[in-house]
DNA sequence: ATTCGCAAATTTGTTAGACAACTTATAAAC
DNA sequence: GTTTATAAGTTGTCTAACAAATTTGCGAAT
């Protein structure tokens, strides 16, 4: 019984709530300019018309957006959409990532890493260091395209972020690497190089070796060269 | 007293509704691990006694850590944190930016203004680069240390990531900018060099010339030399 | 005719109570 | 002991109402 429930909800995940559907439309319309910057929102009764519930519903779906910081709202005046420049938050839309975006995410991500590792090696304290060679430990023991596995690579990668003593770069790595997890999950196993683990260790060490040396040109050098060495093994 | 309140709210502009506040208060406990990843939160019944609100205004605060990506509700079953490696959303908590918090958003937007320069003169279309040129123009017109020309700096940056193609670099910057933006109209204007402008305008001039000469490597190098001297010129 | 003041209409913020939909714990039946 | 009803607990949604802030419109005074 509970074994077909799971099964269920794997087909089909979640019924999603109103609130969280007609958000999504609004904020579509908002990106796509179908409501311009600077404008009001119709007010919560014509939305509540409009898509047919309740007002409570379109309050938290309006609730979103403003989290999202794409909307504000006055009372007694209503919910104006603000402009793009002034957004304060960075947030992927979609659910799954399509294949042109895993691309794109990973072009975001190379000039960024090799930063990351350059600070690192200028940086690092003894602890920290530490902490960037317990993930390889954790990876090297763990089973081959296993979840604890690629945890462990996300884990090695945000160890190095977090070497750089600047927490935007730990935060935006975690980021990163939560929104590239899954697909890494399934390149690796529909992998059929069977040396994906070691090489990847091969790698992580001579960046590893870098930054213990406080080396920062080769620590960058090492970490392009696996981020160039893994997005052509997951092709 | 009414007279009282209305000098309190023009010294805290707006009186935060009580939605956010809590949204903001769950999310700070999330955030330092009081409420662990995993374990659920207390009941919306048990919240709204808690806040001291009703109920409909908890189920506010949570359907921002929703949207931000921080829980996750199941009908039924209650609300369960995420955990911080799942996140999907990189958001600025605080509202305004202490000083070294600008420092270290400005290290890490660094290398990929680089990257972002780079890319633009790789791949460019002819009416980017009329972008770009046209951000150049406003600013060029604009007076000195005014909001117009703040913006038209920030569109500037922005136009060239965009002209990367991938949109993940133009959400980004875009985002980045938002950040900066109130610091860089303040050290604008406390400045005391008279020719900020002209600096920055000849500056960004080198950049446009090797991204419309595709010479990535120039785009590069000019780019850093703007951020290097900006960087400089703020402190 | 213009401006000022003030009340009325709008609109968001908040509360209360109720029911539906779903999950989990409990107890009964086998 | 396992399975099956039953009950309790929790989130999702709706309705109705009032409070608080803003905007609008109208009338009066100048």
């Amino acid at each position: 019984m509970t074994r077909e429930d799971a099964l269920v909800q794997l087909r089909v995940p979640a019924k999603t709530p109103a609130a969280e559907e007609i958000a999504q439309n609004l904020a579509a319309m908002i990106r796509e300019g179908a409501i311009a910057a600077g404008t009001k929102l119709p007010t919560e009764q014509r939305l509540s018309v409009q898509y047919g519930v309740s007002r409570t519903v379109v309050r938290e779906a309006i609730s979103r957006l403003k989290s999202d910081g794409l909307v504000e709202s006055r009372q007694g005046s209503g919910v104006s959409v603000i402009p793009a420049s002034l957004r304060r938050s960075f947030k992927l839309h979609g659910a799954v990532l399509e294949k042109h975006q895993v691309v794109e995410l990973l072009e975001l991500r190379q000039p960024l890493e090799m930063a990351s590792a350059r600070l690192a090696a200028a940086r690092h304290a003894p602890q920290e260091l530490a902490e960037i060679v317990d993930a390889q430990d954790r990876m090297k023991e763990s089973e081959d395209w296993s979840d604890e596995g690629v945890q462990a690579d996300l884990d090695f990668h945000h160890a190095i972020a977090k070497a750089t003593g600047n927490p935007f770069y730990a935060d935006f790595m975690a980021f990163l690497g939560g929104a590239l997890r899954a697909t890494i999950l399934t390149a690796r196993s529909e992998s059929k190089n069977p040396n994906i683990k070691t090489i990847t260790l091969q790698e992580h060490l001579q960046i590893v070796q870098a930054i213990e040396a406080r080396d920062p040109d080769a620590a960058g050098h090492a970490m392009l060269l696996h981020l160039q060495g893994a997005s052509q093994r997951m092709t």
